[in-house]
DNA sequence: TTGTAGGCGTTATCAC
DNA sequence: GTGATAACGCCTACAA
């Protein structure tokens, strides 16, 4: 199998290499009848645009990085997990490709870009696990790097495009169900506060029950099956259960056999032990990214930044 | 931050492009003290080589790819993650990059190779759930593609490197394990047979049980809590039961409650519900791919194909 | 040991 | 509408 080049294809096609690179990138410059002639030169010698050496003239990849994190707790490395395929297919149709990178900390990550942007001409990143003090996000910015976020920049300006999932829409959904089959005390066990994902996951709780005027009760855990569990025994009054977390309602699930438990995030976790759960759509967050992406390295993105906030869905199963 | 090239360094150091390139491809043939000069320019001006332009000179594009899958049941979907994890870690200590792509049935990821390989100039190929007719491999060997695969050939010759984790090793430990914890009545729940893991796992017990001179029973089930669970409930004499997947002994913990449960993979589910589970390698199994690979693109592979089989180890919980 | 020349495949520019 | 030319940054000859 011979090096099929642009050249190639322009001897094949009778016509100059520039007419085919024409064909390629503006059609509608080139004649219909040599337009035609070229595709069918192009499709017959299987010819492929040779990306390192388009990169060198204009400068870009056509590549997206996305940071891989050790699986933490675990069981929510799974949801990382569902984004990154989504986001490989999401980017697959639009032309780019994804690379992976790991990194300790936010400063090594920093470093990574320096790399990954003089090395390899990266279009853009993606970014996950925003949190409070994020330094990321202002280091790409001042360097124009296209990047979106999954998740928003908590406590800092929305200058930049985000997409994330409706904590507070999730756990209002799990209470408003908790609430229709009948439960009114429903307690909520959840991470200390000061994480935004947690705050947010309370918020939805807590504002679904004052709107029905009920009296709340919650308590907190570092997030985990054990220490869910010695937390939920503190819920006394609660039939019901609001769990900012699968591993922590699969605590409360031990520590409160019977009672009404509803979890987030909809892992395997929860499949596997019949828990009802919050699904979060991470293969549409991962196309949305995308699509944010492509119209900031396309140029055509709007001059303020799009926020988009993704409604979560409730899977119930047999334990609520 | 102007664009620092090779000719940028040259100037800096007042020496050739030639010799900045030398200094960074074949230090041992510059004088030292000229080598210390570019060096400390490079350092300075924060040189990083252009891989595209690298790349059109060389042809390799210091880029790996590996396919990310649907999390199929789910449960098991972090197995890979973790792999990958452990995957992108290795390659970027010897120098490569890791891309994802994805692509649904064996065709399909072959479509994918090639366009990967003449559009991206990729290096290398790590496979990861091989089985049996895998037309990949010969695919791959048949146009001297460096690639690795995280499976053994099911059912195919051995002829190109590979890594694995020594399933029957795996299942023989939890049998072992069992036993010494004074059981002898020991059953086996897993796959149907035909799929080479599966057969493994099955065997590792099998042959275990079979030294120590003890009857088996075992029972089959397609992978899921629910069909594992009513499998488990045919196995009427066990006292100790031992599982193809966490899927599997979570079904069986359903079923048989009481009863000494070990799972196999050890998922985040494991650790949230305190399942005895065999622990496969899949750090060390990255990085072993990663060798294997980084031997082949240097050239410096020994002709016959190595092949490492990993020990897992069993991590004991509440269930056994 | 160091420097010079050429070209990898593509596209932007500017003639025709 | 089409084609010639140069340039992107690097590396491999080869010459000095």
């Amino acid at each position: 199998m011979e090096k099929v080049t642009i050249a190639t294809v322009a001897v094949r096609a009778g016509v100059s290499r520039q007419t085919v690179s024409n064909v390629i990138n503006t059609p509608e410059v080139v004649r219909p009848e040599t337009r035609e002639r070229v595709r069918e030169a192009i499709a017959s010698l299987g010819y492929r645009v040779n990306q390192a050496a388009r990169q060198m003239r204009t400068g870009r990849s056509k590549l997206l990085a996305v940071r891989i994190e050790p699986a933490r707790d675990g069981i929510n490395g799974s949801v990382l997990d569902r984004f990154l395929h989504g986001l490989t297919d999401a980017a697959t149709v639009a032309g780019y490709r994804v690379m992976l990178y790991t990194a300790s900390g936010d400063d090594g990550e920093i470093a990574t870009y320096e790399e990954l942007l003089t090395e390899y001409d990266l279009d853009g990143f993606v970014l996950t696990s925003t949190h409070h003090g994020d330094p990321r996000t202002s280091w790409l910015a001042e360097r124009d790097v296209p990047f979106v976020t999954f998740g928003r920049p908590w406590g800092a300006p929305d200058t930049h495009s985000w997409v994330d999932v409706d904590n507070a829409a999730g756990t209002a959904a799990a209470t408003r169900h908790l609430l229709a089959t009948g439960h009114t005390r429903i307690g909520f066990l959840g991470w200390p506060a000061g994480s935004g994902v947690g705050d947010a996951r309370r918020e939805g709780w807590a504002s679904t029950m004052a709107e029905a005027g009920l009296p709340t009760e919650d308590v907190v855990a570092v997030d985990g099956v054990d220490s869910g569990a010695s937390a939920a025994e503190r819920l006394t009054n609660a039939t019901a259960v609001v769990c900012a977390s699968d591993s922590l309602a699969l605590g409360a699930m031990r520590a409160l056999p019977g009672r009404a438990i509803v979890g987030f995030d909809d892992t395997a976790v929860a499949r596997a032990v019949g828990l009802t759960s919050v699904s979060q759509p991470l293969a549409e967050a991962a196309g949305r990214c995308m699509d944010l992406l492509a119209e900031l390295l396309d140029g055509r993105a709007p001059t303020t930044p799009t926020h988009l906030l993704l409604p979560p869905s409730l899977v119930v199963r047999r334990t609520a």
